[in-house]
RNA sequence: GGGCCGCUAGCUCAAUUGGCAGAGCAACUGACUCUUAAUCAGUAGGUUACAGGUUCGAUUCCUGUGCGGCUCACCA
């Protein structure tokens, strides 16, 4: 008896309001399942208001029954009639419920049985009330699931950013707009297989744990085989596996999966994220970027109906060509620094110091030449513009533009001053690459914990001869901030990390 | 990690100089048979994030902790 009690208790702190855990317990006494395994419906919100369209342009016989189900949003209680709304996938459908048509008793119990933030079935014929509205004159109706929390304000909605994230179903019970926004989503990665199936890429799928980690500049999350006991990594890219595919024959191939950094989070970086990338043999970074652009235009034209997008008040349009702008010369332009002039990290450490700048103490000349895109370039970057041709020292895995020493065939594409995509040549040179995973070594020596690590199989990979290849990688998320105009990642993250209370 | 700000009923928010912790919505009871933020009358609902301190008395002032937001740093 006193644990039947703690637990109730405990029942009622942890998901249930008091007051409709009492319902639950009446409703069980009566013999009524508050959780009844399946109701009936012949129609969702969006089908009844048709099919009541339908009757209207040609009424024969009786209007159109309908049987619905849904969660009951809204109530206008007058005695004896009963106005309510139910909410389904499709959107919301107003139902009419009146004593002299369902009987004292069925009505009467049906209101003291019922929340708002129920689950209720309704059947019934379709009318017009006198504003207009399509409605269910309802003729039975019953509980679907009984809900034993109150849903958050009708008029304000939850608005408290952690409740939003933390409890993101009612989120999205209560705001349509980010139940929208979530089918924008699937619009957005839809609408890109759409594309690149359409140019012939083949969608492959390859390891998130991974024995060696690669393919980008980040820490990884580690994680642990039992049976093996072998260490693993949650990929960092895509990169190193989708090249061996284009070793192995497949002349273009893509993958739209999860990545996992071990980095900070921020209002554009979430420890997982998701990232597609594809790789084109016998193309080069120029034929990458008019495909960048080709295909971001593209969606923005399937999920938006327009090119033309407003990010946080700037107004911006994705349609080719976008601007393609060299990046020494951007730097030189923004900041009067030729990097060419300081192959060494101290004199141009040195100088971004006189800059005003506030780089890393201990970088290599790699990292400051990143320093110098973020801080100086990248905020200029309003129009859509690709930033081509980077130095080779942070771009381990791209090919060295021909007669350069320093330079690699390399570009991020910049929109609304953030950057959404990295693209470059493929380095296809095995005996290079192995010097430039030596390079990485040294710098990992150095203390870039985020430097490349060797990986041998790659190398032979890459041996046996892989095609000139054009690859790209872009964060969807960023591109649907854009698309959705969100300030935040987390706002386009159904279950962003949040850390634990 | 640094700085700034926030945390009060299920939700949205008040609370004067430190003086009985309140409203609207949701819930409950009642009135009301075309309402749509329905209306009207009433009832119940609180560890004021948590732990300390100052004080006769703390939602309010102080210290610490937790969580969140913004920002800087970090971050391909």
């Amino acid at each position: 008896m006193e644990d039947g009690l703690s637990a109730n208790r405990e029942t009622e702190s942890l998901i249930a309001d008091a007051q409709r855990l009492e319902k639950r317990r009446r409703l069980l006494e009566q013999e009524q399942d508050p959780y009844p395994a399946r109701v009936a419906r012949t129609h969702t919100s969006l089908q009844a208001r048709t099919a009541l369209e339908a009757w209207e342009q040609n009424p024969e016989g009786e209007a159109p029954r309908v049987a619905v189900a849904g969660r009951l949003m809204t109530e206008r209680v007058m005695g004896g009639s009963t106005f309510a709304h139910l909410m389904d996938g499709a959107g919301r459908i107003q139902i009419y419920l009146r004593r002299n048509v369902l009987g004292e008793e069925t009505y009467n119990a049906l209101r003291r049985a019922t929340d708002i933030g129920d689950i209720i079935a309704a059947e019934g014929s379709m009318f017009r009330t006198r504003t207009g509205e399509a409605t269910i004159s309802v003729t039975s109706a019953g509980l679907a699931a009984k809900s034993l929390h109150p849903l958050p304000d009708k008029w304000h909605g939850l608005t408290d950013v952690e409740a939003r994230y933390r409890h993101r179903y009612v989120d999205l019970l209560v705001n349509d707009e980010v139940r929208q926004l979530f089918r924008q989503r699937a619009a957005t990665v839809s609408a890109i297989r759409q594309y690149l199936d359409g140019e012939g890429f083949l969608e492959v799928e390859t390891p998130i744990l991974q024995p060696i980690y690669g393919g980008a500049h980040a820490k990884p999350f580690v994680t642990h085989h039992n049976q093996l006991d072998q260490d693993l990594y949650l990929r960092i890219s895509f990169e190193l596996y989708l090249k061996r595919l284009i070793v192995g024959g497949y002349d273009a191939v893509y993958e739209i999966g999860r990545d996992f950094r071990n980095e900070g989070v921020s209002y554009k970086h979430n420890p997982e994220f998701t990232q597609i990338e594809f790789y084109e043999a016998y193309a080069d970074y120029h034929d990458v970027m008019r495909r960048t652009e080709e295909m971001v235009a593209f969606v923005a034209e399937k999920v938006l109906g327009t090119t033309r997008i407003s990010y946080q008040g700037t107004e911006v349009d994705l349609a080719p060509p976008w601007h393609r702008r060299d990046l020494r010369q951007a730097i030189a332009e923004e900041t009067g620094i030729d990097v060419e002039g300081y192959r060494d990290v101290d004199s141009l450490y040195r100088a971004i110091l006189d800059l005003g700048g506030h780089p890393e103490p201990k970088p290599t000349v790699g990292k400051l030449v990143d320093y110098l895109i973020e801080a100086y370039v990248e905020p200029k970057l309003v129009e859509p513009t690709f930033l081509m041709d980077y130095p080779v020292e942070i771009s381990p895995l791209a090919k060295r533009i021909p007669g350069s020493d320093g330079w690699v065939e390399r570009f991020e594409g910049f929109v609304a001053g953030m950057e959404i995509c990295n693209a470059f040549s493929e380095l296809n040179d095995p005996v290079e690459q192995f010097d430039r995973f030596r390079a990485q070594g040294r710098d990992f020596e150095a203390g870039d914990e985020e430097a490349h690590q060797m990986d041998a199989d790659y190398l032979l990979a890459l041996s046996y001869g892989m095609p000139p290849t054009g690859g790209f990688g872009m964060g969807i998320d960023r591109l649907i901030m854009l698309l959705t105009d969100r300030a935040s990642i987390r706002e386009v993250l159904l279950f962003p990390h949040m850390r634990s209370l």
